[in-house]
DNA sequence: TTATAAATGTTATATTATTACATACTGTTA
DNA sequence: TAACAGTATGTAATAATATAACATTTATAA
């Protein structure tokens, strides 16, 4: 069972931005968007992004600096993210594969580590750009 | 065979700074450390890194903001990486586990993109970490 | 040698993210 | 309900990360 998080007003108008928006979004653009729903510091931002991460609603694409929206709607807590970015457009998908997830998530190598998370990005060209 | 790069005056300042160091350096931490050797601004220190990144003698730890010279002395061209982070020291190390590698290199899906790159990022506590 | 690419130097500025401090809201439990 | 703890908010200032623009120099190769 899925635990219900209830949104702060601030998270949710951030949450429904990035959630509505077709690509990531970065912070700043974030801001200036929700500026006149009385967002006004980079701080109120951070801290509802922070939040979002935490509780898997949103992922943060690393290489990018940016925010994406959590596609699995399963995925309750950001533990395991894999991503595929295409360097041209830089159209961002998330990959859930569930071999590839298992096979990451079962990863152990001889180093003494517990792995407790992990994400991966890919890069290369998506269909369109490759064609161009 | 390898290429051979001849690193230029700056790159080879900074590579070396990286390679000595025991774990990953922060851009203005490698500033502040070379500055006596005459490099005085940040963009000096950028494009040495993306230059010793392009060419493989280092990567970019992408959560963390910071570079460590590649240890695996087979590859020149930074395309494949993994590396294993401590969430509580911050400790990073390079995987190399061809098997892993092998298995990201090869892996695709029906999204139709071509990968030519990938980067994975493995989190929890290291040995030291875990038992304290 | 000439021309082309790669690297450097320098100043300014853009972008991303956090510190510090004060206040308010929400849910729990005595 | 009062008291408390935890979470969220507001605001200003500033720190940390990264790039733009332009002038010059050095290395490489035709």
């Amino acid at each position: 069972m899925q635990k219900e998080h209830n949104l702060s007003k601030n998270q949710k108008i951030i949450f429904d931005l990035i959630d509505k928006s077709r690509g990531p979004m970065k912070a700043y653009s974030i801001l200036f968007n929700v500026q006149k729903k009385g967002i006004k510091a980079p701080l109120q931002v951070y801290r509802a992004l922070d939040k979002l991460v935490e509780i898997g609603k949103i992922h943060k694409i690393e290489s990018r600096n940016a925010f994406i929206a959590c596609q699995n709607s399963s995925c309750q807590v950001s533990k395991a993210t894999a991503f595929s970015i295409c360097e041209s457009c830089e159209n961002v998908s998330e990959i859930s594969n569930s071999k590839l997830s298992r096979y990451l998530s079962n990863f152990s190598d001889s180093s003494g580590m517990k792995y407790s998370k992990y994400n991966l990005e890919f890069f290369g060209l998506c269909k369109k750009c490759k064609s161009k």
